[in-house]
DNA sequence: TGCCGTATAGTCGGATCCGGCTAATAGGAC
DNA sequence: GTCCTATTAGCCGGATCCGACTATACGGCA
């Protein structure tokens, strides 16, 4: 009785995939982890079997078989259908040009930054900066590792200039509080446990 | 008996606030508003008595007092606890720490940007990048609006920060995909319903 | 005075999500 | 041969989240 329009992701990622071949669950997420799509999509083999249901409801992907490969459990294996192909396309055009409202664990933090004081707020953003730096030095190499036209892989190109804008503002930002011109009112400052 | 580990980040504005001064639950939601927090935090009343009721289950924070005006619905006023307070710069210490894993809908969608062909993406693209720049304008015009020492709404200037950044590549690969710079394996274009 | 829109304050049912579990087979070490 | 681990495949209980709803009070206006 077609629920809740669907809005987790990973969604979108088992409808792109079945647009190319027909899969079974653990197939898709297998699939999504060789392609290092992990950094995209959040797999979580439990959030998969709910998410290809809800799909099922939505008559947006099909059961195409079941087999069974000796005592294993059963593999279903499911193909795209043609309402599922437009929703997909529908909904790319449709995430790619309105912004969604998003709240990023950072931007929660940086809210009350000031209660680090600000030799703990310029310590922690310094921690955070070689943790970003590690995470863009990883995902740049993945980037050549596969002969891979570079549409395929756009979205590490995006994740990567958010990264180093993060780390840019994170930067300059610790800097501003050690150089004063990033003024702190609260005159103490409390240290965490 | 402390579920699994509070992860809503509205739960660490409540418990920012708290450290303030005293409130019930419908004052905090109205302060966080007031102050333009909604940016940061997702506030809604439901998540929002759920919230307050795990930080009360941590022993973060504790019922001070029940009032009741009229026959208006009683108020529960809450206040921190030792506890709390050091959770909370804990808390935030961490988050500002280690970056966390995050799965922006942008980023899913640009993984599939193939489906809409290139013409469809860079419109899209385009689209996108009209609706940043106005929420760019907004966010510009919350900041000056306050007399406020600029830490208190840190947080804007780096959602700022991430919307320019967004917008930048946003703009810059509907460019290499109108000039060719970015290839398009797929030959046809798909079009949106 | 009667009525309507908005502010106050919070509840609830159900949708959604996910960590951790089961269970079988294949492959290697000894 | 048999033990151990990794891989394959999927299920489930409970935590979490949220939209939609209830209900009272208040200010203004016609």
């Amino acid at each position: 009785m077609a629920k809740r329009k669907i809005s987790n992701t990973l969604a979108l990622a088992v409808l792109g995939l079945l647009q190319e071949r027909e899969m079974h669950p653990y197939e898709i997420a297998a699939t999504l982890r060789e392609r290092h799509k992990g950094g995209s999509f959040k797999i979580n083999s439990g959030s998969l079997y709910d998410t290809v249901e809800a799909l099922l409801g939505h008559g947006w992907i099909e059961a195409v078989e079941v087999t069974r490969d000796g005592r294993r459990p059963e593999r279903t294996v499911y193909g795209p259908t043609a309402l599922g192909q437009a929703e997909f396309v529908r909904w790319v055009d449709e995430l790619v040009r309105v912004p969604a409202a998003e709240y990023p664990k950072f931007l929660a933090a940086v809210a009350y930054l000031g209660a680090l004081g600000p030799r703990g707020a310029a310590d922690a953003l310094d921690e955070r900066a070689g943790h970003l730096e590690a995470r863009i030095a990883e995902t740049a190499d993945i980037l050549p590792s596969i002969g891979l036209p570079r549409l395929f892989m756009i979205e590490v190109e995006f994740a990567l200039h958010a990264l180093r804008a993060e780390l840019e503002w994170t930067r300059a930002t610790a800097a501003e509080i050690r150089d004063g011109t990033l003024a702190w009112p609260g005159t103490e400052a409390a240290t965490p446990a």
